[in-house]
DNA sequence: GTGTCGGGTTTGTGATCACAAAAGGGCATG
DNA sequence: CATGCCCTTTTGTGATCACAAACCCGACAC
């Protein structure tokens, strides 16, 4: 049990882009962290390593992944053949209890855009979306584009350090709008949207 | 250096089919068999369990996955998604070089067919869409679309056992007219038929 | 015949250790 | 001042062990 508390620790951090691109962890590091010998520490890492979201060097070391510019373009891609999917999937599902849970996370979107918080921009943002997709009722996808999220997450903390913006995010409305009307094909234009959006400015 | 061997063992025996859904493993077993000890042998599994390719029991027993219907059904929404995406990319690269590999892979799949050969026929099958999908410079989708084989490995292996049929595979002969006549729209159909059709049968 | 209980056995977990390879830093040399 | 080398420290790897939980199977009771 010991070694799946410390990865989900890890992996919410990650995820949450609480770690820099490039941060180097080491075995013992996190076994004192959390109070566990090398042993847990070293599955969790091996698990976080298999999904993409940590880094492992031809010497063993570990670190979070430094993503090339073609990298986070084809994982933006992903981002987009997978979360229009789930959008898709889950828009006949989406009554407006759903719809109404998805403005107020969006209101915390805003504030947290408005604060400079750059974790708590990505946990809101990751909860929007998440929010949604699980109505899709469709757990494999949802886990593929999770491993998604988790092996860009030091590359988005980097990229919402660099932004500028103070507005609350466009194209989050433009998704409420078309679930609201019904509307898939614009749906599906406003997510694809939504995800490539933001990781366009990082690849430029 | 030694787990890693245990895993692509493993790894290539559940891709290839050559074991059967629920199938147990023992960590003890696994070691000895490999000649290594427990330690390499958790690695490897746990490994394989993140990437959904061995199923890890509450009590922490392993053993290939039993696919429910939803879960098949997801997984060829996903084999479709990716790899219709990996084609499309792989389209303008493909050159008459490639065709004629494919061509030739193809003549692999109809003998293993022939001979009732269900871990050929699965080995063969997948050699002829990575040599297509390696062209689309894509290797993050195409490591997505891999860990989708892997998942439905043990599957595969139940299907194809059940299969009467002695032909060779029809939409293989379709992806290669469609390559050559370079038709991205009907590559796509394609692509998406041949990889929704054998996995239709088993959800019924 | 069916169900339940018990004990021996199998199995996974986490800690610890010895070892080798790699990294980092200081020093000498050019 | 830069560069290469060597030694110390750090770090990952795999083996082994103690322990507890789960499992299996046979016996017993109803």
């Amino acid at each position: 049990m010991a070694h799946d508390q410390v990865y989900r620790a890890l992996r919410t951090r990650i995820l949450h882009g609480e770690l820099s691109p490039g941060q180097a962890l080491t075995l013992r590091g996190i076994g004192k962290e959390f109070g566990v010998s090398m042993t847990p520490a070293r599955e969790s890492v091996r698990r976080l390593v298999a999904e993409g979201a940590l880094f492992l060097s031809s010497s063993g070391r570990v670190s979070t992944p430094e993503l090339t510019t073609e990298r986070i373009e084809e994982l933006a891609a992903l981002r987009a053949l997978l979360e229009v999917e789930l959008a898709s999937r889950a828009l006949p599902r989406a009554h407006m209890a759903l719809i109404d849970r998805m403005q107020a996370i969006n209101g915390t979107v805003a504030e947290a855009v408005a604060k400079r918080d750059a974790v708590g921009y990505i946990r809101a943002n990751l909860e929007f979306h998440r929010a949604l997709y699980l109505r899709a009722q469709a757990p494999a996808i949802l886990a593929m584009a999770e491993t998604v999220w988790l092996q860009l997450g030091p590359t988005m903390r980097a990229l919402y350090g660099k932004l500028r913006r103070t507005e609350s995010p466009h194209y989050h409305k433009l998704i409420l709008a078309a679930l609201k009307a019904g509307d898939e094909p614009g749906l599906r234009l406003a997510v694809r949207s939504d995800v490539t959006q933001g990781l366009r400015l990082l690849t430029r």
